[in-house]
DNA sequence: CGGCCGCTGTTTGTATACAATCTGGCGTCA
DNA sequence: TGACGCCAGATTGTATACAAACAGCGGCCG
């Protein structure tokens, strides 16, 4: 397949310990997810059941039940009888998940800024700093660690507003959103979002949720802004024309 | 079976007909999230794997994929070494849902009234007159179609809004409002919600957006006022040791 | 008489075997 | 030469067998 570049799965691996407690499929759920969200799996991968199944020392039943939880949280694609694959979401989806975050993500920032305790202002300070200290270092696996941390920080934002629901589905929508990055993203990140960031949490500590509303929807404008949905296309342009894909 | 009250699985069944296509799991899943959100499953009810195994004709490979999908969709906990069960969300888990709502399903209504085609509104007004055709009917099943109807309103709005992220999610939201109904409804319908959803669809065709989010976040105000948080918590467990009627 | 312990049936968790389906290549035929 | 069809390998879908965990119960001991 031309969707599945020189990224194989090979950095991913169990970590050995964990597996006592908790399901074993939801390990390599874990796994997987943050393989793909850390783009150490490229959009397009085939995750094929045995090979996972040996990576992780477990039989495909488990694998299986791994997999079609990925699909649920979307960032896995489920074909019938041809197997699992990293999601690759369209110009078209791509577009949904950002207008998804600009309808909700604003609310929670509203509510996380009613709601915010000194320890949690002091979580959101915490990361920030990480943040910063993630910036200044070079290397893929530093870019890496930003992305990663870049979603981390709405969503510690959307555990501040107190609202489970709300959080598991942002935290579908920034997986999603990792992908989008994946594909159409022009710089890994913008390092502008670092600044909004530090004013989002400035107005949480004032408990002005009126201007961390408006700040988060400014914020979500910047990173689609950063997108190039064309660049995507051409490259699976031809994947269309032969596809029967809508 | 000391878990299970009178309600039981029984008037659930495999329509024995769409299994050729598609997952069979898909066919368990869509019939009994069918049959809860419906309020013929009751909350707290057990879903033994062999149980619906044989109801469906199908082994428990197959009805455990079921039942770890509805588990997704929220209408089930799964509980390690112990089973599936219909949810009994929490009075808290009850109000998150509703705040959700709160924070999605006025913005859906705006954007699905700068979307709205004739042809969408025409679905809409059908919808109006079906639900007006079951507040007039008697009866427990008549009941239960109006639950339904009322839910696929929201969805329908949703579905012009033309988000396919959002709708799921206000998708999995109705589910488990018609939990949280069972659990803690005090009348099983409020016939002001059919007054109020003409209303909606009113500032829809009007294109009038912020109106239509406006009474829409009202409607989900009176819906939950409806609800009793306190009540279900003693009745319910009532339900659970003695058997009530269906 | 009451509480603890181990037994047994039931139910779930996991592995594996087999069937169905897809993919890709080769040979045949027009 | 090109296209169609068929065969072989690989991969997924499903059923079943076995192991582990739980729940209820009866007996034993204090």
């Amino acid at each position: 397949m031309a969707g599945a570049p020189g990224v194989a799965m090979d950095d991913i691996q169990d970590d050995g310990v964990s597996q006592k407690v908790g399901d074993r499929a939801a390990v390599i759920r874990e796994a997987l997810h943050d393989a793909i969200v850390d783009h150490r799996l490229a959009p397009g991968t085939k995750l094929v059941e045995d090979e996972v199944g040996t990576l992780f020392k477990a039989s495909r039943t488990v694998v299986r039940a791994a997999l079609q939880g990925l699909a649920f949280d979307g960032v896995v694609t489920l074909e019938r009888n041809r197997g699992a694959y990293v999601s690759r979401p369209t110009p078209e989806e791509a577009r949904q998940v950002f207008h998804a975050r600009r309808l909700v993500e604003p609310g929670l920032a509203a509510a996380a800024a009613t709601r915010a305790t000194a320890a949690d202002l002091a979580l959101l300070d915490a990361h920030l700093r990480d943040e910063a200290t993630l910036g200044a270092a070079r290397g893929p696996s530093a870019r890496r660690a930003e992305i990663r941390a870049s979603g981390d920080l709405h969503l510690k934002i959307a555990t501040v507003a107190g609202n489970d629901l709300l959080t598991r589905f942002l935290k579908e929508l920034i997986s999603r959103s990792s992908l989008v990055i994946a594909l159409y993203g022009r710089t890994t990140v913008s390092s502008c979002g670092r600044d909004e960031h530090r004013s989002i949490v400035d107005a949480l500590r004032r408990r002005d949720g009126v201007t961390a509303a408006d700040l988060m929807h400014h914020h979500i404008d910047h990173i689609e802004a950063d997108l190039d949905y064309r660049a995507g296309e051409e490259a699976s342009l031809k994947d269309i024309v032969f596809d029967t894909d809508g």
